[in-house]
DNA sequence: GGATTTTATGGTAGCGCTGTCATTATCGCG
DNA sequence: CGCGATAATGACAGCGCTACCATAAAATCC
């Protein structure tokens, strides 16, 4: 209010002391007189006074910042992990910066070069997918840097997630141990959503252990949403192929199907089994909550934050975390 | 690789250039031969340079940061808005900084205190409800403001949104055409969300035009979900007000109530009607697309962090956007 | 063909802060 | 009461970059 953009040069000379003593006021660093605190809290707040991270950050070589990449907003799955990782950070003094790379490892790219600049402490990111460029900014080894959702491959630091292929294995088992034979698979583009191919690589393997195979399957373009998965289904049961069970991509998708079933009359379970993957809320307040397999979205972030600020230098080791899954019975299978 | 961290003078010393030339390729400023930018070029490939943005924005006193404030990122809302934000600042070169506040105006204050040291050319929050404090440092007048998703008050320098005490109005007079006489509402807790409180006087104002009042009327503690709308349209009919058409909160509170009349045989529209509030995709695949106004939560981001960033220097007169709503008929009202 | 403009480059002085190394009270203690 | 320890403060250099002002060479002009 008072100044234009009062420095500490200006708190120090209003409160008579050095700029130091006034940047371990701010910082509530080493030893302070009661007095002494008391005269530059009264000038700071009299000037309005704001520190300067960039000044900050330059001098002590060391920013509180995460970069964050994720790869999508619109689907509500990354703005659980984000709650996950905001809730990390709650209280560290770490700040995130996010960018959205719609699934493009070259947006990634983009996002990771600019982020670059800011110094930051840690990179978070999903997947194991990335451009040459952006592999060997990660790998420098300066900073600490997660891979979130998946761990499937060797992270090139940390993972935490969990393995899609073996929940897509794990589904197959269930649902073949419910006694569903016919086998039906409703899925989005994967080309972008490399995770929602592995778990159909697990279920397809868990199938043929069992000597199954999908009798049918129906992949929607563009990315999953409710209403390409009541699309997808309407397609696929035209095929006459005549499924018991259909598998989704994911919740979103199933919970689609399941309104596909309720307009077409189909009832769910007796006629067509459903099974999704998420274990999203709106799955599970359905008149027939959907089974599914609940995966640990808040907690990938969450943990991911957790472990990369504890050990702000990057062990030689790398790390995967298994944040696991679980299957939900529901009632849709 | 190489280097450990080169600076704009190893990149100087290697393309045997001054620094100054180095930082003019770097920013594509002034005129630079071919000859120079080549060199500089492939000095800075070499040694793996990466500007540094404290440096730069100390320097240049400007950054190139944007503070995004979002009450929760638990309803889907905020991420689209946060998505027409990101599609707004894509390309510009800004990078949003996002914290998310719980609703609440501390942990808003907290948050800002901690961006405003970042310098950020514009801050975005949600709503007119901020402390003093966070009121004082954003009313500095130096950097641009916008308050998201509500126009109903006097902003502090722009408000982007639609006005939900209109929306509320908008929603009587329209079921009201439609015949409708006993209204019900479902809501959640609106100490937290003050729009959803606007949008429900709103609502009675509309209903007291026809001499028409709500006949019952519950509130779910807690934040709105699915299974809050579907417990709640529980709730109130037990208590035997007999509505004909439940009002709710939102769109999530309101698939809530479509389930829960579904699960309880309730034929929708012709029994109860409902009535929601976004229009949510989820709304609109349901069996009988959901009743609701639509609000355009991308558009709202993309049109504030538009024009913020056209207009850099904040205009002596506040301004308001009204990004509107529609009614979306549906089949549930 | 000298004056003027344009193109290409560099020197220097900070931006606002913090790390490092002093320096000066103040205190406990044998 | 003198000595090391602790508490409280400050001087100063420099983090890596860019704004500002200059300079030199080449191009343009009447």
């Amino acid at each position: 209010m008072t100044n234009a953009n009062a420095t500490l040069a200006d708190v120090a000379r209003l409160a008579g002391v050095s700029e130091i003593t006034v940047s371990r006021v701010v910082r509530n660093l080493g030893p302070i007189s009661e007095n002494t605190r008391q005269k530059v809290n009264s000038a700071i707040s009299k000037l309005d006074y704001v520190p300067n991270r960039a000044a900050g950050m330059l001098a002590s070589a060391g920013s509180n910042l995460v970069a964050v990449l994720l790869p999508s907003l619109s689907n509500i799955v990354f703005p659980e992990v984000m709650r996950g990782i905001a809730e990390g950070l709650r209280g560290t003094g770490h700040q995130p910066l996010i960018g959205v790379t719609d699934y493009d490892p070259l947006q990634e790219e983009a996002l990771l070069t600019s982020f670059m600049s800011w110094r930051p402490v840690a990179v978070i990111t999903t997947g194991f997918e990335h451009t040459e460029t952006t592999r060997r900014m990660l790998s420098s080894g300066r900073i600490r840097v997660a891979e979130l959702m998946d761990i499937d491959s060797q992270p090139i630091d940390l993972a935490v997630g969990l393995s899609h292929r073996s929940a897509g294995q794990v589904t197959s088992r269930h649902l073949a141990d419910l006694g569903y034979r016919r086998f039906g698979y409703v899925g989005h583009d994967w080309t972008a959503d490399r995770r929602a191919r592995l778990r159909y690589d697990g279920l397809v393997e868990g199938l043929a252990e069992r000597g199954l195979s999908i009798v049918a399957e129906t992949l929607n373009p563009g990315p999953s949403s409710t209403e390409a998965g009541k699309a997808a289904l309407a397609t696929l049961l035209a095929k006459g192929a005549a499924p018991d069970v259909v598998v989704f991509s994911n919740d979103d998708m199933a919970v689609g199907g399941y309104f596909h079933c309720l307009a077409a009359g189909i009832e769910v379970k007796r006629d067509l089994a459903l099974f999704g993957f998420n274990g999203l809320e709106i799955g599970q307040c359905m008149p027939a909550p959907l089974s599914t397999l609940r995966s640990n979205r808040f907690l990938i972030g969450k943990q991911a934050v957790e472990v990369l600020l504890s050990t702000p230098k990057r062990p030689d080791e790398t790390q995967t975390i298994d944040t696991g899954f679980e299957i939900i019975v529901g009632k849709t299978a």
